[in-house]
DNA sequence: GAGTGGTCTAGACCACTAT
DNA sequence: TAGTGGTCTAGACCACTCT
């Protein structure tokens, strides 16, 4: 399937961590080793070592060798880009999703200005509130530009946005700018969520981007303070 | 001073796109013609384009070059491992910091947990309170191995501790885990802070760790939230 | 001194985009 | 078809850690 050499190297050295083949603060085989093994030259295993280090599976160290870090399984991967719908799965809980909104319209000049948007662009609006074990703690507001996303349905609305765009558009999202703020609710937050006396929403907004880095998405999720929760993983440079 | 040649490129085309040299959405100059340029081979070329697109700079895309992306100048440097004396010399406002509190202590079993600590470790404790534009607005509770950091005074926790740790002991910070909820104000929280009628703190918990993978510190910093912002830039893999 | 990872090279072939 | 970036190789030298 994968036709790239480091990456099969990657992903299975990844899977043997997770499944605790090699003990966290233990060294990985030297990349000579592991060159000898994978028949590969050390450049390659290098690139998958790399990735690993870059997803926080190991720690290089110079003179020494690859130190395996100790990892919470859970809480890697909600760093980046996560939909709700996989971040459901992952906690396994009891989720429903109420489609408030989708429709084409005209943005206003905030949105015009967020999207990068000529003055005839139309955008797709989508309104969704999230309802989590029974109570509606988030609010998420896309906004998709009609250049990229030509149709959208409260049918596809409902099920998961990112797989109808990346399976049957096509479309291919490469990286995300992240903002987050704590904000005083807007009575729109007050009309769809069950703020249950909080006096603040956490604010995330999201820029999407394709893989030609042209602007195609601008969501606001807005959370319920007592349901939020963000986990980051920064390495330093070099 | 630096020797390392990708560095010496990555530094030098992100410094032109910083000051704007390369206006976004252009492309920039091949990588065979940087390679001509810089005179060096491709994949030293390829290591700094990679830093560049890692660090949001540029978008590569395959058959038609690297596109640079639109940036705010402020927005980046946020994410990752900032201090906070950095961010206040950034955000060139006036800013004060109150030691409240610098001490070896016995840690309790919730610090001996988050620390990784074996039974008979000390921890330094440092409680600080930043003080932003007049109002006591953040308050930094930090703890280090004592095996790591042997001594830690005021006066050095007044300055930067960081600098202290790498500038003068020599310790080597290489990446941290981050996680961000938001809390009730505890009653250390209402005696050092002004909370001014807020009923939440933002929480960002960060795990510290050294060159060689050890946890070296635990710090909670408790933000009023109309004080907090966080920027974060993901890039989808491969 | 032996073994480790970090940097750098010169060249090859491939997949994709433009025209 | 020419030009682009993506992958892979085999080899070199260096800086560091360990004993």
């Amino acid at each position: 399937m994968i036709n790239k050499k480091y990456l099969v190297i990657y992903n299975e050295i990844a899977k043997q961590i997770d499944e605790k083949l090699w003990e966290p603060d233990q060294l990985l085989p030297s990349e000579h080793e592991l060159k000898e093994q994978y028949n590969t030259s050390r450049e390659t295993i290098r690139k998958a070592l790399n990735l690993l280090s870059q997803n926080g599976y190991i720690q290089k160290v110079r003179g020494k060798g690859s130190v395996v870090i100790p990892r919470n399984k859970y809480d890697f991967p909600v760093s980046g880009l996560v939909s709700f719908k996989e971040l459901a799965e992952k906690m396994n809980n009891q989720t429903k999703t109420i489609v408030h909104d989708v429709s084409l319209i005209k943005p206003n000049s905030y949105l015009k200005q967020q999207l990068q948007l000529n003055s005839k662009d139309q955008v797709w609006q989508v309104i969704r509130v999230r309802d989590l074990d029974g109570g509606k703690v988030i609010l998420d507001k896309d906004f998709f530009n009609e250049r990229y996303v030509p149709f959208l349905s409260k049918e596809i609305c409902q099920d998961s946005i990112y797989a109808y765009l990346e399976g049957e558009m096509n479309l291919s999202i490469s990286f995300a700018k992240k903002e987050i703020t704590v904000d005083e609710p807007t009575e729109e937050d007050q009309q769809l969520l069950d703020l249950d006396g909080f006096h603040n929403v956490v604010v995330i907004k999201n820029y999407v981007y394709l893989d030609d880095a042209s602007l195609f998405q601008y969501t606001e999720s807005r959370h319920r303070p007592d349901r939020f929760r963000f986990v980051d993983f920064a390495r330093r440079q070099q």
